[in-house]
DNA sequence: AAATTGACGTTAGCCCACTAACAACGATTT
DNA sequence: AAATCGTTGTTAGTGGGCTAACGTCAATTT
């Protein structure tokens, strides 16, 4: 959305990789605009077990969730630059002010509210599954459709940057099982990528796997 | 939010238990305000294993998510009435029209989606947890802040009414699994029930217990 | 060039949750 | 009252995913 947002509204903050730009304890009440980098939306346990809730690419909105908490209320999350990260933060009062005056930046913004909710959900019914294959497989189908990048005018395959270890926490498994399970999705020729080269997803194929597993 | 919209705006319909709303192949292109009743939004894969992937209450907004799907996509999941139900089918581009001249229930809107995809996202945090008593535990808790009926200004128990079954597919554990973690968390104290009463969930204890186990 | 780091690959053994099947119980219907 | 239905309770056995531990490989650092 409004990446286009007058700069002068907030404030601009440069971070690391794997800078914190909030914790758990921190207020929940400004808003982020990645304008450069990538940041992963982390939830942690007390045992420091830790799962991604969502990751954020360029051009999008980051910590969106305070339009709903008392302002007072604290996020309980952590956010993590996963690489070095720009952001554009705005104070949720100064924010929601602005969109007062902004008719179509409130219909985007209602907009970006739905999709999230919408891969949310697909998320969600992605981990009721409860067979390590179907989870992955739907997993990177979604993975796929929503940061993959596909062939050049190619319907099928679509390559996807992602871990073992960032799949293993989103779809709720262990890293060693991730790399067994997506040993069998590459015999069968759904998947395919080797040693430090990207992940190439083969979608129509995939989809069928899942439709009769 | 917007249980006050004019009613003239759609069409009141009319469903019994269980009924159909929608189905997945029905378009994406109204949105439903619950004015009587109770829905519960379905997925289903191809052998016909369900999930529940959320629930709508009386005064509940339903069908939000054709804000961000082109107008003529599908559903792909079941809104199905868990009791005899009545609610206002409004076009989704009136109910656009509509809001243009609202600023105030376009603010809700947002906040509405703010609020349910901070549910859901919740709810895919629960569902990344690997034992069963973790998973139901937070499932209580969080069913038990967002739709159970506090004791008269006692902050601790919180009735709560729900079956196994619904627990067992939202919390994706199968049924008898559900009757037995849930057996554990009462002789433990943080729950307790009978036959036919509704549950009870002793929220601060059961908060202690998922911070430590 | 050597060392370090981080990601990926592999396996043995154990434990937890599922499947399947049946029983108990209350509510509703006939 | 009998029958049907839906929910809850219980258990044996099995299988799949986790833990833990170690090996491999390429990239980056020193």
């Amino acid at each position: 959305m409004s990446r286009h947002l007058p700069a002068a509204l907030g404030r601009l903050r440069h971070y690391a990789k794997s800078d914190d730009i909030w914790r758990p304890e921190a207020p929940s009440d400004r808003v982020y605009l990645v304008q450069r980098g990538h940041v992963a939306v982390v939830y942690a346990d007390v045992q420091g077990h830790e799962v991604v809730l969502r990751t954020v690419e360029e051009g999008q909105l980051l910590g969106e969730l305070c339009f709903c908490t008392p302002e007072q209320s604290l996020r309980a999350t952590f956010a993590r630059s996963t690489v070095e990260t720009e952001v554009l933060e705005v104070k949720y009062s100064e924010f929601v002010n602005y969109l007062q005056g902004d008719l179509t930046a409130l219909q985007e913004l209602l907009f970006v509210f739905c999709t999230r909710l919408g891969e949310t959900e697909r998320r969600a019914e992605i981990l009721m599954y409860r067979s390590a294959d179907e989870r992955l497989s739907r997993l990177l189908l979604q993975l796929a459709e929503t940061r993959g990048h596909p062939h050049k005018a190619q319907p099928g395959p679509v390559t996807l940057h992602v871990s073992h270890d960032e799949l293993a926490q989103m779809a709720g498994m262990s890293r060693a099982h991730v790399t067994v399970t997506r040993g069998k999705l590459r015999e069968q020729g759904l998947v395919s990528y080797e040693r430090n080269r990207p992940l190439i997803v083969n979608m129509p194929q995939l989809a069928a796997h899942i439709n009769k597993a």
